[in-house]
DNA sequence: ATAATTGT
DNA sequence: ACAATTAT
């Protein structure tokens, strides 16, 4: 697989879980702090929108 | 303009 | 409270 497009185990909105991948990922972080990796997803069951925690290890 | 996302 | 991002 290409780098940076690789998929995730998440927790949609409906509460399920599913493999996918982020459209998007940065890092949220507060100056001076680790933060975290967020990706934003699209459930494929509802169409809804979501953001949800990455792996720290997750390539960028 | 705001919600929502994590961890310190 | 703080950080970035973007669909809503």
């Amino acid at each position: 697989m290409p780098a940076g497009k690789k998929s995730v185990k998440v927790k949609t909105p409906n509460g399920k879980e599913a493999e996918l991948s982020p459209e998007k990922v940065w890092l949220l972080a507060p100056k001076g702090r680790k933060g975290v990796k967020i990706g934003l997803f699209k459930d494929p069951e509802s169409g809804k929108y979501f953001r949800h925690k990455l792996p720290d290890d997750y390539p960028m």
